[in-house]
DNA sequence: CCAATAGTGTCTGTGAGACATTATGTT
DNA sequence: AACATAATGTCTCACAGACACTATTGG
């Protein structure tokens, strides 16, 4: 079924944000983009663009971020008169490891970013809540591991994403009777830790989608879920 | 600033599509339009229509529902080259009682809809799982309620959007134990229940915008098999 | 009287968190 | 030797759910 071109009414420019969160140094860092053209040439934005006509929102996020992320999602549009005409479509987007940003682009921690374009800052906020709520009830924070990890490393991107402590002990327990969260590879690390330990047992993502039951963010009050973008 | 019209980028129309719900007849339904015009004239879809120049995103959501609901948030915006350049942010509605719906709609039970245009279908069923979702962590179940209602009232809302029936006096106890999720008003029903039952005591909405701890559907949790024979 | 409902009491299983313990590494 | 870490065990508290029970209303 064909849509006809509606040209009778005010056209809209489309674009795509992307808010790119990777662990680096042990913080929750975005990927920042320098933009070299435009009313904004020289400030920094999200990496982002117009989406072209052919493609998917999703392509497009991909296409402007300049590799495959090991996860992405759609955190929510940014409209109104207040942007001309422009609206921004934005995704969000799990990077593990340290992949070398693309050109014109850095890493910069989430909680000491410089000044942002637009409302892009107050999108980041909004990935990034969406990304602390995620790790409590899906296994996505693997997306940020390699191909095996242990659970001290597992453990760390919790502490990174969400900002809070959290007990070795009970932590390692509570991953394991979760299950489809983790699954164990058989193989242990080569050597123990930097200030010694035993070796630790590797384990790769398991086939869960969903963590029942959920791991809870400490500080009871205080943590919930908000998939709703915007007030209105 | 002013952000500068990129012409040279093949112009979008964007449309607002508003998944509206609201409780009748002890079922979940869903405000359906008739399409009187354009390609899909005579079918069925969301209330909705294209963005105007001057107004906000929300705002459009609104005025294309005709009403002002009780609760409104943005669901997610589905694009690409299926939908012919025709972009749509899609909407959630909470509207209590029945207003009459304005001319050329009607309510539809979510679980027996019409073939809806487009994707359609498809949002209603992601603004359904959203609202299943809130339900569970915010006080938006009295959204669908009047300014005062009972506990039974209350559980009568949360069984028919899961669609599960829960135990009324574990549901009262957890109700009255969440703080800010309801405040009593000192009155109660006039008489008791069609048949039979003391006068309820009646609450209205409290200030919570969140629930802890939250009212968890059931069957989401525990993962092993359900040893309880009575089911509620 | 009978049935249905409002509201409360009580018990139990589960799970989170605090803390302890043992084994195994590094410096 | 000293210490950090991996992994597991134990205890307690909170809470969800099952179940019981009383009081109050309509038919």
């Amino acid at each position: 079924m064909m849509e006809e071109l509606p040209h009778r009414y005010a056209p809209v420019a489309v674009t795509v944000d992307v808010v790119a969160l990777t662990i680096r140094d042990r913080r929750l860092q975005v990927l920042v983009a320098e933009r070299d053209a435009g009313p904004y040439a020289g400030s920094r934005a999200l990496p982002g663009g117009f989406i072209r006509p052919e493609e998917e929102l999703a392509e497009a996020a991909v296409r402007e971020l300049g590799a495959r992320p090991a996860h992405l999602e759609q955190l929510a549009s940014y409209g109104g008169p207040g942007r001309m005409r422009v609206l921004s479509v934005s995704y969000l987007a799990f990077v593990p490891h340290l992949p070398r940003p693309r050109a014109g682009a850095a890493w910069h921690p989430a909680d000491d970013l410089p000044p942002l374009a637009s409302d892009h800052a107050r999108i980041v906020a909004d990935g990034v809540e969406r990304a602390r709520a995620k790790l409590e009830y899906t296994p996505l924070a693997s997306a940020f591991a390699g191909d095996t990890f242990t659970i001290s490393e597992l453990r760390q991107i919790y502490e990174t994403v969400w900002g809070t402590r959290l007990h070795p002990g009970n932590f390692h327990r509570k991953v394991l009777s979760v299950p489809g969260f983790v699954e164990g590879t058989g193989a242990t690390t080569r050597t123990g830790g930097v200030r010694g330990g035993p070796r630790a047992r590797l384990y790769r993502a398991g086939d869960a989608r969903l963590l029942h039951p959920p791991l809870l963010r400490p500080g009871s009050a205080g943590t919930a879920p908000d998939r709703s973008p915007g007030r209105w």
